[in-house]
DNA sequence: ATAACATATGTGTAATATGATATACGTATT
DNA sequence: AATACGTATATCATATTACACATATGTTAT
């Protein structure tokens, strides 16, 4: 395959900010549920300013989209595709898991 | 869906892994090619040392796999799914690319 | 044994990410 | 306007990552 260097830097760009555990839960949960940031932290159990700055993260990347409705900010997944391909991974990782760990 | 957190960590640590062009590189590489330290790097013309830092990571989480003949080291893909996700988030960056850059 | 080559590792340093804490901002209510 | 609440941002310490450069290790040939 034949792949430009800036297509290459934008994935690796994607997949920086799928590599913390914090924000795959948060994506997670809005797989189901659009949620205003309240219910967001009390769901992943992190303080509630790491929350908004992940969520400000995910949404700098398009993974989320948000919508102000009085104090509430609410999220939902922007593009469920992305949740498709964490599952893939997640699939992948628990397959490896469960034949043999990783050897660090 | 319900995910324990072993498995969004390990999922986390893959994805960091790809978080690097130089990684994904060499993974693209490996795809149609068993290659030589050597070949890889002039493919992806990364210095030596930087090269075997990157394959000794990849090695570690089983991303491929190596054999040793004589003085060469040969590389290759360990788990080809590997290389469906990471074209999957390739299609994913393009499409937004096109459609509208993100908003850094 | 030495030389030449392929690969790996050690080390220092700069850049970046992380998460905790404090605080600011915006909106609704009284 | 004062308060309360939801959310975002700033700041700081710490940890992690990245890469460059030097050097070590292992292998083959002379």
């Amino acid at each position: 395959m034949e792949v430009s260097d800036a297509l290459l830097n934008e994935a690796a760009k994607i997949y920086k900010v799928l590599s913390n555990s914090g924000r795959i839960k948060i994506l997670y949960f809005l797989e189901n549920n659009e949620a205003d940031v309240s219910s967001i932290v009390e769901e992943v159990n992190l303080p509630q300013p790491l929350v908004s700055r992940q969520l400000a993260m995910l949404h700098q990347y398009q993974l989320v989209s948000r919508i102000k409705k009085g104090k509430h900010v609410y999220y939902k997944l922007d593009d469920p595709h992305i949740l498709e391909m964490v599952n893939a991974m997640l699939g992948h990782v628990s397959h490896e898991i469960k034949h043999e760990p990783h050897h660090y």
